[in-house]
RNA sequence: GUGGGUAUAGCGUAGCUGGUUAACGCGUCAGUUUGUGGCACUGAAGACCGUCGGUUCGAAUCCGACUAUCCACCCCA
């Protein structure tokens, strides 16, 4: 019988990495509290227009890398990204009625059909945040500001923000026909794809990596030039608000954003040292989104972060998150009555929180030592016929080797305690 | 969806100008005289060499298809 494996692009998070996906989210958690965020949990799946009006139906994300479910008569679509189902679920709530601006976080899986490649597969984990009712560019720089604070507590490296104003739609179509009728005489020069981005997203045309669509669009119109009196305002406080709070940007002009709900201000969080997919967080201002989906027009921004790219460029950067929990004590039983002993001991220090094992492998004495050393166990305590007949037992170190005795009467589980806690803090201690 | 690379024990690799029992390191398990781990030593288990088909007296080794995986394009986190 052949062994069934994963899913193409799907990743197992083994017990060893999951002990850091764990760190990772903790952090997370505790940075977006600290800005006032609360979490919000969506379901996996949505109807499938949420995202063709959310996301937009000409994306390629809505286009070609929806998994789209049909099941006993309904149709559904595993959600691509996280804003368009927030958004739906503080609308179908009333969040937007309550206090503004109104600040929530996630941290889920999204699906998409797109060929895997490094830092992209087919379920991703994204941490995001959204945050409604405010039009102000403060609002813009807080939310920057916070992904700048998640990035820097994680401690990852080289990882540059990108941010561009793309303007409202009035903007946007000015520039839009600029820059068709200054690629338009070039057309026949230009690259298959970028005959296509002239009719569908001249935009994209900026960002062509072929050689002779870049020459060509050396001197193409920016659209920074093309910002009306408020979005170009916008832009402009933002970046004084971002210079103010020391956080380092560069104006990217070619930053895009592939859904079509962004307006404004778009950013990115890039990094070389992952390969291509080196995104590992974008966001921006979405201030149509929410009238798009049916609620009062409000003003609203977010962002998305990629976790497995984050934790990718962190391991390439040398960094682990945490260190692998061990064992505080590994009891060694020998004989049927110790054995008996020892359940009942663990299964008291467990009770006090304490982690303890046992042998469960009917294993001898030096291969449960073994045992106990591989699994980093703190302490080790062997129960035996003698140990079970004096009413004390020798509790071993494993760093030092040093050794105690200690009475095994009703007092054992809170001295040992002590003892562990005592031992905590003075490596604490020696670690400073 | 397009292009290129790779596919040998749990992991990392060798073998690949075709020729008897597929090798090594790590890991796992057991033991090194009977009550104490890390080191060292001994031994064991574990691979129908991705799948299917072809060439051949004979294929892990050559050819083809498929699948998976990696990298890149596209696009995005």
């Amino acid at each position: 019988m052949a062994l069934l494996k994963r899913p193409n692009g799907t990743e197992d998070i083994l017990p060893a990495a999951s002990r850091e996906w764990q760190a990772l989210e903790q952090l997370l958690r505790t940075t977006a509290d600290t800005y006032g965020f609360s979490e919000i949990r969506i379901p996996t799946f949505e109807q499938t227009e949420l995202f063709c009006r959310g996301v937009g139906e000409t994306t390629d994300v809505v286009q070609k890398e929806m998994y789209t479910v049909t099941a006993r008569e309904s149709t559904f679509t595993l959600r691509p990204e996280g804003t368009a189902g927030t958004i739906r679920a503080m609308l179908q709530n009333g969040l937007l009625n309550e206090a503004l601006p109104q600040r929530v976080y996630y941290i889920l899986s999204c699906f998409r059909h797109e060929r895997p490649q490094a830092g992209r597969l087919r379920e991703f984990h994204q941490f995001g945040v959204e945050m409604a009712g405010s039009p102000h560019p403060a609002a813009d720089a807080e939310v920057i500001g916070l992904a700048r604070q998640i990035l820097e507590r994680v401690g990852v490296h080289n990882v540059e923000l990108h941010i561009n104003s793309i303007g409202c739609p009035d903007c946007r179509k000015r520039y839009h026909e600029a820059l068709r009728s200054y690629f338009m005489p070039h057309r026949e020069e230009l690259c298959e794809t970028c005959q296509e981005r002239l009719d569908k997203n001249p935009m994209r045309l900026l960002d062509c990596k072929s050689p002779v669509c870049g020459e060509i669009g050396k001197d193409a119109p920016v659209i920074l030039d093309y910002l009306c009196e408020e979005c170009s305002a916008h832009f402009e406080k933002l970046k004084a608000l971002l210079t103010e709070q020391g956080i380092a940007f560069t104006v990217d002009p070619r930053i895009v954003r592939g859904l079509d709900y962004y307006t404004r201000t778009v950013f990115e969080f890039v990094t070389t040292d992952i390969g291509a997919q080196g995104t590992v967080c974008g966001g921006g201002r979405y201030d149509g989104l929410i009238a798009q989906l049916g609620g009062a027009p409000t003003p609203a921004l977010g962002f998305g972060m990629g976790l497995e790219r984050l934790l990718l460029t962190l391991h390439k950067q040398g960094t682990v998150l945490s260190e692998p929990k061990g064992c505080d004590i590994y009891i060694v039983p020998m004989g049927e009555a110790a054995a008996d002993k020892a359940m009942l001991l663990t299964a008291q220090l467990r009770q006090e929180g304490i982690c303890a094992q046992t042998d469960v492998m009917g294993r001898s004495l030096r291969a449960q030592m073994k045992y106990a050393d591989k699994i980093g166990a703190r302490y080790t305590m062997v129960l035996g016929d003698n140990e079970l007949a004096q009413g004390e037992a020798v509790l071993k170190q494993m760093q030092s080797g040093e050794k105690l005795t200690v009475a095994l009467d009703d007092k054992f589980v809170s001295r040992f305690s002590d003892i562990e806690i005592a031992d905590r803090l003075a490596g604490a201690a020696a670690a400073l």
